[in-house]
DNA sequence: AAGCCGGGGAC
DNA sequence: GTCCCAGGCTT
C-alpha cells in the first residue's frame, strides 16, 4: 500500500515509535501530544518515562509528583486523569485494556486517545479521527460538509476503515497523522510530496487549502495581573498555591491578584503579602505576558527583598531555577524578568 | 454543539 | 499579531 509505504521511508524517528510498542508507553504519548506538538513532547515524554518507566511507578507515584512533572505542559488535567487512569489499570491488575470500548472509560481517554492506544499497541481496527487525519480525510475526499461535523467525521472514519483493508490498522493511523503532520499541512500543503496525491480529490480541485473549514475566532478577554515576587536573603523565591478557580490549579506561582484599572501595581503585590511576610519597597520589573486558552494575561512582576524565613500556610520557599513543585511556564517568564532587573545571580541565589 | 483548559511554534 | 496542534470534559 502506497500511503504505509511512504511512512515506512518518510516517517518520523519518534521515541515512542520503538518496537514492540509498550502499551503504557503508547498510552503516555498520547494524552502528551494531546493538543500539543511532536517537538514539545519529544523530551518531555523521556524525562517523564525516567521518572515513571511504568504503570506501577505512575500509580505508585503522588498526583502531586506528576504534576510537577508536567510542569509546562499545560492542561494540566491531562497529568491528574494520566495518573488516576494508571490508578484503575493497576487496581483492575496492572495490564491496559486491550479494545477501545474498554480504553474509553479510562479517565481522560476520549474516542481519539482510545482508538490510537487501541489501534497502535493491540492492532484493532479503529481509526483515529485527530486533526490531522480530518484535515487528510477532507482533502482527499473534498467534503462538501466541516470535518469535526458529525457527518464529516462518519465520512473520514469511513475512508480510513477502508484503507484498513489493505493495511496494519496501527501503520494506516499512523502514517496518516504523519502525512498531516508533514506533508498535508494546514497551510500551503505538499501535494508534491504526497503519497495519496494521485487519488486526492482535493488535490484535483486545483485548491486544497480551501480545505479544512476555518474555525471561528473567538475574541481574546484581556486580563491584568500582578505578581508579588519575594526573594529572601539567599536568593530563594516566595510561591503559593493556587487552590481554586478553573485555571493553573493546585499549581505554585508567585501570590497573584487581579489588577484593575486604576490600581497600582505595587501597592496591590504589597497587600498580597499582608501578614504573611515581611518585605521591603516593592520595584517594578518588565510586564510579561502570558495566555491561557481564550485569555491573554499581561503580567506586572514586582520585587520585594525580604528578611524574612517565615513560611506562612500554603506558600513555601524555592530555588526559582528549579522549584520542585507543580508549576507553569508563567513561573519562568516572571523569573526571567526579575533577573532582567536584579541581575542572574541575585535570583539564581548563585555567589 | 459549544465553551473551556496551557503553551509554544509557524506564519 | 493570528492560528493551530496525535483532545477531553462539562454544560
Amino acid at each position: 500500500m502506497r500511503l504505509v509505504g511512504w511512512f515506512e521511508v518518510h516517517g518520523r524517528d519518534l521515541p515512542w515509535r520503538e518496537e514492540p510498542r509498550d502499551p503504557y508507553r503508547v498510552l503516555v504519548s498520547e494524552i502528551m501530544l494531546q493538543q500539543t506538538q511532536v517537538d514539545r513532547v519529544v523530551p518531555r515524554y523521556r524525562r517523564f518515562l525516567a521518572r515513571f518507566p511504568d504503570v506501577i511507578a505512575l500509580a505508585s507515584a503522588t498526583v502531586e509528583a506528576v504534576l510537577e512533572e508536567w510542569s509546562g505542559l499545560g492542561y494540566y488535567r491531562r497529568a491528574r486523569n494520566l495518573h488516576a487512569a494508571a490508578r484503575v489499570i493497576v487496581d483492575a491488575g496492572g495490564r491496559l485494556p486491550a479494545t477501545a470500548v474498554e480504553l474509553r472509560r479510562l479517565p481522560g481517554v476520549g474516542e481519539y486517545t482510545a482508538a490510537a492506544v487501541a489501534s497502535l499497541a493491540f492492532g484493532e481496527p479503529v481509526p483515529v479521527l485527530d486533526g490531522n487525519v480530518l484535515r487528510v480525510g477532507a482533502r482527499f475526499l473534498a467534503l462538501d460538509v466541516p470535518a469535526r461535523s458529525a457527518r464529516g467525521r462518519r465520512l473520514v472514519a469511513g475512508w480510513v476503515g477502508e484503507l484498513m483493508k489493505d493495511a496494519p490498522p496501527g501503520r494506516v493511523n499512523e502514517a496518516l497523522m504523519e502525512l498531516g503532520a508533514t506533508v498535508c499541512t494546514f497551510s500551503t500543503p505538499a501535494c508534491s510530496r504526497c503519497p495519496l496525491a494521485g487519488e486526492c480529490r482535493g488535490r484535483t480541485s486545483g485548491n486544497p487549502e480551501r480545505w479544512p473549514e476555518r474555525r471561528r475566532v473567538r475574541e481574546p478577554e484581556r486580563v491584568t495581573w500582578t505578581a508579588a515576587m519575594v526573594f529572601d536573603g539567599s536568593g530563594r523565591l516566595l510561591l503559593r498555591r493556587i487552590d481554586g478557580g478553573p485555571i493553573l490549579r493546585g499549581l505554585w506561582l508567585p501570590p497573584l491578584a487581579r489588577l484593575d484599572p486604576g490600581d497600582d501595581p505595587v501597592r496591590l503585590a504589597a497587600c498580597l503579602l499582608e501578614g504573611k511576610v515581611v518585605v521591603e519597597e516593592g520595584v517594578r520589573a518588565v510586564p510579561v505576558r502570558h495566555a491561557i486558552a481564550h485569555r491573554r494575561i499581561e503580567v506586572h512582576p514586582i520585587l520585594f527583598p525580604s528578611p524574612a524565613e517565615a513560611q506562612p500556610p500554603d506558600h513555601c520557599w524555592v530555588d526559582p531555577g528549579a522549584p520542585g513543585v507543580p508549576t507553569s511556564s508563567l513561573l519562568g517568564k516572571l523569573v526571567d524578568a526579575a533577573a532582567a532587573v536584579c541581575g542572574p545571580r541575585f535570583v539564581a541565589g548563585i555567589d
